[in-house]
DNA sequence: CGCCCACGTTGACACTGTCAAGGGATTCTC
DNA sequence: GAGAATCCCTTGACAGTGTCAACGTGGGCG
């Protein structure tokens, strides 16, 4: 249960710290500290600060690809809606990971590889299903203002849903797969299966 | 032309290294020592580190509203795309200031009277706009639904053009009009007044 | 055995935000 | 006009931070 091996205590330290207080305040130090260990010892396992935040970073986005993969694999009625909802819960279930791996200045996906590559893989998941949806006879600019329009839309709830006033201003949201169902339908995105318009 | 008092001066040295390098690696001794004055003297103006964000925050909202009405004053064909125009527009001409306004980590707008008044103000247009689209006799929920729908379209896409990797994914950007206008397409969120459908 | 190496330690450095006290002008008050 | 108050800024100190450097220590391997 508990980490067994020391960059994953600390790994798992900061992940929770951040999902709560931001990733901003996140001490090198404090976290040996309550790890019960030198202030020195996380250096034998990540480079730099910014090495805990590419791992971090890593990690997140393997998950990210496998939760919306996951949300496809059911063949649900309105796969892109299926998506949103993957985007947009992964955000709120895994906080800590999710406001690292869209923050360039914590670290920088070009400079690893490893990281650009499980990236790049978590956008094809959604490029690919745009391409499905769209048809094989879609342009590629069609696909391309697709595919930015949806992960837009799925970005910009999740961000405002975590750090935005979102809440203060709609109210207090009930059910968030409903609220992603209304939003999804009002945009337009939305994409049901069975009745063919 | 150069600010003239103290606090415009660290202000203005502020919202450029923010733009340029992100709000975090942000110090204070930094910019007062680049504005030829001690370590200390900005506290004369700022409270805290976060009263400077606030400060920040608060100037941005007021620039952001205006921003946007102005996009609605010339009465465009189509005032949907028109105000996403404007707010992405906004956060790509103000990065220093936009990356702060929705970061709560930085600065609490609740704990701000004046700031909760000028980022209710920001909100409030989006929501006039979109009462006035769909009508007298919209429903409370789709009103809700159509604008957080609109806001996390235009939010999105604002912060993956600012930090994310929208770029290197979708390729270089030719025109940011036409991204926003192909976008706003793609999502049904679009609404030209001349022809209606 | 001797060696190396992964893992962890202590110590030091420059830098940060912030508290405390002081020092000149300018302005207000009597 | 003299004293006081106020504003704007300075210097000094403190704990906490990330990071460089050097120093154990123990286990695997030739």
């Amino acid at each position: 249960m508990a980490p067994a091996t020391l960059r994953e205590t600390v790994l798992k330290a900061a992940v929770d710290y951040i999902a709560e207080h931001g990733p901003d305040g996140l001490s090198f130090r404090q976290v040996a500290q309550a790890a019960g260990v030198s202030h020195q010892a996380p250096y034998h396992h990540f480079t730099d600060r910014k090495g805990i935040f590419e791992a971090i970073s890593t990690e997140g986005y393997e998950m990210f690809t496998a939760a919306m993969l996951d949300a496809l694999a059911g063949d649900p009625d309105d796969p892109t809606t299926a998506l949103l909802e993957a985007y947009v819960g992964f955000a709120l279930d895994h906080r800590g990971h999710f406001r690292v791996m869209f923050r360039p200045d914590l670290c920088t996906i070009g400079d690893n590889p490893e990281l650009q590559r499980v990236a790049d893989a978590s956008f094809d998941v959604l490029v690919d299903l745009v391409r499905d949806v769209l048809g094989p006879k879609a342009s590629i600019n069609d696909i391309r203002a697709r595919a930015t329009a949806m992960w837009a839309l799925a970005h910009g709830l999740a961000t405002l849903l975590i750090d935005g006033p979102l809440e203060n201003k709609i109210g207090r949201i009930g059910s968030r797969r409903a609220l992603i169902r209304a939003v999804a339908e009002q945009s337009g995105l939305a994409t049901p299966k069975k009745r063919k318009r």
